[in-house]
DNA sequence: CGACCCCTTGAGGGCCTTCAATCCATGTGG
DNA sequence: CCACATGGATTGAAGGCCCTCAAGGGGTCG
């Protein structure tokens, strides 16, 4: 189940180097010579979905670069449920607050198969003491991550069910366009839109009657973006 | 109306070293020598409730420590409504996009009269170039800005609307224990609460004749934390 | 004093939730 | 190979909460 593979305990400068995300992520400027000062392992690991990255409260010893794959961060209600707050894609940074706090802010799970690159803090802040390059992109991380929150607090909160279902199929289309979106379970469309599980699935249902999605099967769909997006703007 | 009141051009060290909040803002680890290689003027800004202090798209040449008072954040939404996205409180910042793009992502408005320090992106980036125990501090700010952003979230746009109403008298009144929390305007909740401003009116009117709050006049309320507590937590 | 803005309250209807039953795909074991 | 168990998806029915539209109240300021 919890099938957590490492597949290289990287010590050297090839890996980053050659990363095919590079450009996306944090070590985008970094030069040759700053990879020679890693002292401490990146670790490249590979998780299949439904893998719990890190849990709220964890101790929080590195960041999580992703490479492929997607990630919900989940935070607990008062009263027991859960809360999709924020979700990251290919580039994206999961887990920044190890930079300031010891522990981290939530519960982290790959909702597809995900590889990861996990870059210990002291690492970070090695390169940090070099390269001023560098806080320029953990400050672009961040804002990527303040705008994704904004996003779902003005998207994906407000309006109407159907709004919300729309925004969220036309988030996840223009990262593949035109290509077949991955639907997410009901219940995580649900705890990502504050609308529940039965409302998500007959919305769904709704755009599959009417043609604004049209289904693939094996829980993928193609979104028709125009319909989408007059759906997601009046309702 | 708009009366932008600049108190003081400070060109020098007396004022940030002397700074009331200086142990809540950017600045807090930042030594006498420091303050020497400041070249660009920071300017200390009054305004009263309601003046707008930069609005979306505006060219982003500082970021904004809050003083005093509150100031909410906005976003516009496609049908043209509005949704507050994050509340700064004294000690916070506002506009730290500058630091990584040109333009702000929001509209900022002073909720209550509001005294800030407008710092030049020049300035902070001088200042990053000489002290690394800055970066630290922003990194704090982004997650400060963060935590907020995830709290809005989870607290204030899930459950009904009497929950989400009690959470949020509950985060204004955390910062004032037993003294008078100073209640938004009936549309200001609920651009906040992503209900509409009816809802958000009956509520109130609801929790001041159940005792949960009490009308001390002027806009102003005392809280019934427990009562209200009970409340955001079952509904 | 009147204009204005905000708050309050009412009535009706629609949307979403809740509870419940059924369907479907997948994987497992006999 | 098939029966069965399992977890997610779907659909129905009923009810409640919130939105919409509307009218009226109260405080402030010119």
């Amino acid at each position: 189940m919890k099938a957590t593979q490492i597949e290289a305990a990287w010590r050297g400068t090839a890996a980053c180097q050659s990363c095919g995300v590079r450009h996306l992520v944090l070590f985008a400027d970094l030069q040759a010579e700053d990879f020679a000062h890693i002292h401490t392992p990146i670790e490249e690991v590979h998780v299949e979905a439904g893998t719990q990255l890190y849990s709220m409260g964890d101790d929080a010893g590195a960041i999580l670069t992703i490479r492929r794959g997607l990630v919900k961060l989940v935070t607990l209600l008062p009263d027991g449920t859960q809360r999709i707050v924020r979700l990251v894609r290919v580039g994206g940074v999961a887990g920044l607050e190890a930079l300031v706090k010891s522990s981290y802010d939530h519960i982290a799970v790959a909702l597809q198969p995900v590889e990861y690159c996990r870059i210990p803090v002291a690492t970070v802040n090695q390169l940090q003491a070099r390269t001023p390059r560098l806080h320029q992109r953990l400050m672009e991380k961040w804002h990527e991550a303040l705008s994704t929150a904004d996003g779902f607090l003005a998207n994906l909160s407000t309006g109407n069910a159907r709004q919300r279902v729309a925004r969220l199929l036309l988030l996840l289309a223009d990262e593949t366009p035109y290509g077949p979106v991955r639907l997410f379970t009901r219940e995580d469309m649900g705890a990502i839109l504050a609308i529940t599980l039965e409302t998500a699935s007959r919305t769904i249902s709704d755009f599959k009657r009417t043609g604004a999605i049209r289904d693939v099967g094996h829980g993928q769909a193609v979104c028709d973006t125009d319909a989408l997006t007059l759906i997601a703007d009046e309702g």
